[in-house]
DNA sequence: TGTACATCAGTGAACGCGCGTTCACTGATGTAC
DNA sequence: TGTACATCAGTGAACGCGCGTTCACTGATGTAC
């Protein structure tokens, strides 16, 4: 304890993965995904350049590890969301699930763009797979208690599942892809609300 | 001419730029957007590596024609299914946009792709910005027709409009991202179909 | 029709750079006895 | 409590590579007279 108190490096970093993995969020805020190197992620963390392959063995390892923590932690804020609108009717549940849904895009821009591009990271790896079907999960079991309580019964439930989706995930897009400018000033939050209103007027 | 049939090689190329936008598509779609160097885009065109920069200054300069390119064709399409489909129903003229959206985006992976990234291309470049608006409006007039036909008259035009790109935008993202192989093999453009009539039972 | 000349398109060699990966190493930690 | 040893984490030098950009050049074209 005192030696690595009075040493301001100490040899053994900690967690380094999860330092490494918090370097490369800030990487990619800053430079844009493309502009990623291992090398500078290495160098925010302030490790030799040669550490991050003693974790995650290359570049697609540290992204699959990248895109399974937001994965964990997209899937994880759906089914608070969801675990807390128990009460109220289905369709504010739906609601509360998009703005979960386009909130975890704004607030985790790097992690949100890593997650969906299938050359960057390794999408059939279960550390991905697992959590990204609980996300998906999530928003479905929103689709189906708003069908069982009859809204939105005038399609199948495959076809709401999927307008549903396609709506809250175009919106985190247009917002990321600042597209929406021409709007002014919004607030992507109250923009989900509002699109769902427009989906499922009920 | 017959020296131009006899050489091989011809010194002057012809129409460089487009044969090096066409190169740029081929090498996206072969490798990935993350990929993409000036040299292989030329390499395939047949060209010096230094030739590029003749023409398109430097690689922001590619991806900014490429960019431009392909929003002018995007919105020719929007344009012309609006134009086609004049007679039918609002409902089924917007429906024949979001087939069209949905479309362009598989059947142009990689201009589509460029389109979206404001970290790849210049996106206040007129070039770019003109026929993205282009694209937009025809979008829009879509939508204000559907709403003087008293279709979605519960929300504000904006806030349909926004639902609506967002409903074909999102579905054009989930289908380039393989994010909707669990629903087995779907045409997209249908898909397109069955989701606008989620959000417009009309 | 022919000649001179300006302009444009594409070449190819050269540059310096940051990258990912490898590898033998050393420092630190934890466990067995 | 102390010692020996195995294991793990991080180092730093070295490698070869493909990249973007530059620059003096040459080949081709088109226009003026």
């Amino acid at each position: 304890m005192m030696a690595l108190m009075a040493s301001e490096q100490p040899y053994h970093h900690g967690d380094l993965p999860e330092a490494l993995l918090a370097a490369t969020a800030e990487a990619i805020d800053e430079l844009g995904v493309a502009a990623l190197s291992l090398r500078d992620v290495a160098r925010r963390a302030g490790v030799s350049h040669a550490a991050p392959a003693h974790h995650f063995g290359d570049k697609q390892g540290l992204l699959t590890a990248f895109a399974a923590q937001g994965f964990e932690w997209f899937a994880d804020a759906l089914e608070t969301v969801a675990g807390e609108a128990a009460g109220v009717s289905s369709v504010e549940r739906f609601n509360a699930l998009g703005r979960a849904y386009v909130g975890f895009s704004v607030s985790h821009k790097a992690h949100f763009e890593v997650m969906w591009r299938p050359d960057l990271c390794d999408h059939y790896d279960v550390v991905v797979s697992e959590p990204a079907g609980r996300a998906f999960r999530a928003l479905q079991h929103g689709v189906e208690a708003m069908q069982d309580e009859g809204v939105a019964t005038g399609s199948p439930t495959e076809d709401v599942m999927i307008a549903a989706w396609s709506l809250v995930h175009g919106l985190s897009w247009l917002v990321l892809q600042q597209r929406l400018e021409i709007f002014g000033e919004v607030d992507p939050e109250d923009l989900a609300e509002r699109i769902n209103r427009v989906l499922f007027p009920g």
